[in-house]
DNA sequence: AAATAATTTGACCAATTGGTCAGGATCAGC
DNA sequence: GCTGATCCTGACCAATTGGTCAAATTATTT
């Protein structure tokens, strides 16, 4: 009688069942959730390519919200392990080349939860509100506190580190976000590896380039 | 007896209540698809937001769907202007600091018509992924070659015209679709118009700096 | 002031929604 | 095998959904 809970520690361990079942519903979610956002997802949808039946979805998580809670958690941490990797003893060249790299790299692998994050933003991030203005607000503030260390070693061009970080961001992330826009407007049918090998090199050309000091050609 | 079509010249001219309704729920619309995308927004809603009854709102807008398009394509005009603006005959820099400045300015003043985009092309851009693919790319196709002459000249750093144009969308609309993170993460209450220019400032700098031929400084 | 056209709404409908529940099926350990 | 826990499902429910319609109300024209 161990009813799932998914969000904390389990009394009695998973199950084979339970563990395998609980990936196929969570990435079924993350997939309506990010085509439909919360409210235009359903339960059923869910179920359907989950390949189960409602009830059965509703046996592991109870509710809509906590399935969706589940899916944006686990995002979190892959979201933001790239940018807590940034080392402020690091060369910052080398620092934000990878850091661009890296988040390249997310967006490529985590499309789709890429989109479920991106979705509970634009709708005014109802859950992530608090997390947002607590736990990340006081993570990128360190991380600007690097950056403006950087720019007054004279390592980097004097600029706002919050619009620097905010500028990655939306750089990157634009290739998961809106990658329908991307690939209509090139012309292809999806983004290759190859192709965000480019991407990777135009952005850290533009975006390292104009923050390294200029000295003579 | 004539249905107001919203789509289509009208053969009889609008009345004042027509036009002033129709606005109404148009912006109701806007805000609401901004807030849950097309499948969580609910007429309902649509027609409390606006001040009427459901029926009301149908009276106007037969579907659901039509008032989705409706709201897409006022907004379509808008998000292109400042694209179209781009003069292959400009200064390259004067050009490209004026393209950033009028798509933050459209980001400040239509945040929600930007959001509704967004959520548009973040959930496979089911109605524009036609338009996209053929105005739109065509008109970027056009602007490419206007870069790529600018980069010819040598008058911009070697750099692939297509992932600038994407690296300036992102990084201005970023500013009206992430809002939230962005006011939770720097601990304001909003953007206000003095934030917004110390936005233009430091994409301005990072970006033209990182495009524009280096030399002697 | 009629008469006609435009606007608004309460009541309604069929379909879909999130969620429940009792009972059946399946599993793991003995 | 047997037993108890886990897993699964058909049937169901109340609420919400997009949409309709006839009738009432309000503007506009004559």
């Amino acid at each position: 009688m161990s009813k799932p809970d998914t969000l904390s520690a389990k009394v009695r361990p998973k199950t084979r069942i339970q563990a395998r079942n609980e990936a196929r519903i969570l990435n079924a979610a993350q997939q309506i959730f990010a085509e439909h956002g919360f409210r235009g997802a359903t339960v059923d949808q869910i179920a359907a390519r989950a390949g189960m039946s409602k009830p059965n979805v509703h046996y592991y998580f109870k509710r809509k919200t906590d399935l969706y809670l589940a899916v944006l958690m686990r995002t979190l941490d892959a979201w933001l392990a790239p940018f807590k990797e940034l080392d402020p003893e690091g060369d910052p060249e080398r620092e934000l080349r990878h850091y661009i790299s890296s988040k390249l790299q997310f967006s490529r692998e985590n499309r789709t939860a890429s989109r479920v994050f991106a979705t509970e933003i634009l709708q005014g991030a109802p859950i992530l509100k608090r997390y947002l203005g607590e736990d990340l607000r006081k993570l990128v503030e360190r991380k600007a506190e690097v950056i403006r260390h950087w720019i007054d070693t004279g390592r980097l061009t004097e600029v706002d580190p919050y619009h620097l970080v905010f500028l990655i961001w939306a750089a990157t992330q634009h290739y998961a976000d809106f990658s329908p826009q991307v690939t209509a407007v090139m012309g292809r049918k999806d983004l290759s590896k190859a192709e965000f090998e480019r991407i990777e090199e135009s952005l850290c050309k533009i975006i390292l380039n104009g923050l390294l000091p200029r000295r003579e050609s």
